[in-house]
DNA sequence: ACTCGTTTTTGAATCGTTTCATTTGTTACG
DNA sequence: CGTAACAAATGAAACGATTCAAAAACGAGT
């Protein structure tokens, strides 16, 4: 009674063969109501526990689907990572969520990891060049999907937000406010980033007096933003911009933070505040901060499904999504300057 | 070359038995130098990866622990995964994640599912009455460890944090400071919140013309904590509470940014205001925010330790580990009242 | 009672690894 | 040259499930 019950003691306790009781648990159908009965109680007295590993061995794959992403904690990707759950779940899998801390060797480690696992496929936000290691994969079988990241559809499916886009929103809406001297934090060697800065920056071409400033923040933490809007508050008021947009929500409350301190600077008359990802925090901030939302819960969704379209394809048939990103006005970036 | 290849594959390959290729991923001190560079030439060529389903099978138990926690979203517990995922990784395990939500089926689902797959061990924060399931699995050999609730020795091991302490900090702050009328928001009917409370009601009773009034928060978020805090600013002055504790972070913040925003109550000076967990956020908030520390790298990387010595223990002997959590005082309670 | 068709049950083979008792190879020493 | 001692390599058995061709049981029709 103290170890593990097999399948083969539960078929000897109920006095039938094996595979009758494997046919139990997997085609009820097949086995005729009273031996289903009998085969039941004995799991039941038993207390029979399938070996997960055994099927797994036997099927040649798992019903697990590795995911990385770049930081569990940053609210917008444990966004969506719960909704991957929730989407693989309906579909009978479960989701192993790997932290790669933006470290190209942890990627390559869960990579590794995963595949020793048999996934079904993999959902990622890639750091590093992971290209290479994506074909080998498609070659074994193991379709991949990027996450936050468009793909060249010639290798694997994609789900994505236009970064460009969202950039151009903010931008534009602090230009639509009546803004000039438009300032951008962030740090631009991520792509993401990058794409956001492209984006703003053609938002602010298109009006002829303004201008925009990149302030690289060296990361994207509260801690840094707050660097950033120090030394935003150190300069004289006219050397100040009117507006500020962060490549996220946490720079942004950090920036935020410290021009509210010092209540030299006031949120939004002297300088606006937009940030990026519209996540929790942003609505209840200090000064409620407007931001741009993108849509977690889909982009988890639809990276399932992109999966299961590709295990119906054999791993041939490629498609990206891009899902727009949405503006979202709250009160940091409210009225007009001056 | 498109399918995975086994270790019959690389063994053919290699023109060697496949218990040589076993030896030389698992023991290759038993292979000579020249067999061993051989087989792991073959192992490159092929792109050899090692079934982990075969050898779980195998070896009776897998390298996995399972871990279930209230809510991965919290701060503090995903502060806890984390520090859960490298200790175990450093004894070449992983850490599986399932989020009850709270929901005591959700959290039957994920003790099934980890039993399924023959976990090494279960940390598990629990939500349900799971006694009973835990001592089904101790007999099975699958030892459990009890977070952030202290677990009767005779059953199964526990790390926690000693809450009635923290709420005693908290309160016992607050009167230092000379404050007099308390305020408690939180949600009783959680345990560690309940604790929290006692703790507070302690600390109050020991000062003769102190006291305490309960409010009950329903939920502990942001949100909730700004509907508290404006039923606090619509009272009269002379009504309101000198200070308030809030059973976490989230309220505090949601009470404080009710009480800022509306600039007739100043805190400290008006209403002092103290949270529990220290997350990130509260050193960064409008008014640095007082709170009680929990030690969760500690949590996460004892629970490790305690799960490793049941498992050396053959599952008899237990222990529990009490931390202390530690007083951070900021802004939010500076100075007396008045 | 016998046949045919259908439903139910059987049990050996299989998945890919690890283990371990044996066999084979090598070296050292009398 | 023989053999003891040790090192290295071998390969069959086992882990626990699923599968599937074959056997058995059943029921209906004559």
């Amino acid at each position: 009674m103290s170890q593990t019950a097999s399948i083969k003691d539960v078929a000897t306790h109920a006095q039938v063969a094996v595979g009758t009781v494997s046919n139990v648990l997997n085609y009820p159908d097949r086995v005729s109501q009273r031996t289903k009965e009998r085969v039941l109680k004995s799991i039941a007295e038993l207390g029979f526990v399938r070996n997960d590993a055994a099927r797994q061995l036997r099927a040649g794959q798992s019903r697990t689907i590795g995911l990385i992403v770049l930081d569990v904690g940053n609210p917008f990707f444990s966004s969506v990572a719960r909704a991957a759950e929730d989407a693989a779940a309906a579909l009978g899998s479960v989701v192993l969520v790997g932290d790669s801390g933006q470290d190209a060797s942890r990627e390559a480690h869960y990579m590794d990891l995963f595949q020793e696992q048999r996934v079904q496929g993999l959902l990622i936000s890639p750091v590093g060049d992971v290209g290479q290691r994506i074909d080998t994969l498609r070659e074994r079988g193991v379709p991949t999907v990027l996450v936050d990241e468009l793909a060249d559809t010639e290798r694997c499916s994609s789900v994505s937000v236009d970064d460009e886009e969202g950039g151009y929103l903010a931008a534009k809406h602090l230009l639509d406010t009546g803004r000039r001297r438009l300032a951008f934090v962030g740090t631009p060697s991520i792509r993401q980033v990058a794409s956001r800065l492209k984006g703003a920056q053609r938002a602010v071409s298109e009006v002829s007096d303004a201008g925009i400033e990149v302030l690289d923040s060296e990361g994207q933490t509260v801690l840094t933003g707050r660097k950033v809007g120090n030394s935003l508050v150190e300069r004289s008021p006219e050397e100040r911009p009117e507006a500020v947009f962060c490549s996220n929500d946490l720079l942004a409350l950090g920036v935020m933070q410290s021009l509210t301190m010092l209540r030299t600077v006031r949120i939004p008359e002297d300088i606006a505040l937009i940030g990026y990802d519209d996540i929790d925090f942003a609505i209840s901030a200090v000064v409620p901060l407007s931001s741009i939302r993108q849509p977690t819960e889909a982009l988890g969704r639809t990276a399932i499904e992109l999966l299961a379209e590709e295990q119906e394809s054999g791993g041939t048939k490629h498609r990206s999504v891009v899902f727009t990103p949405e503006l979202v006005v709250r009160q940091s970036t409210a009225g007009a300057p001056k």
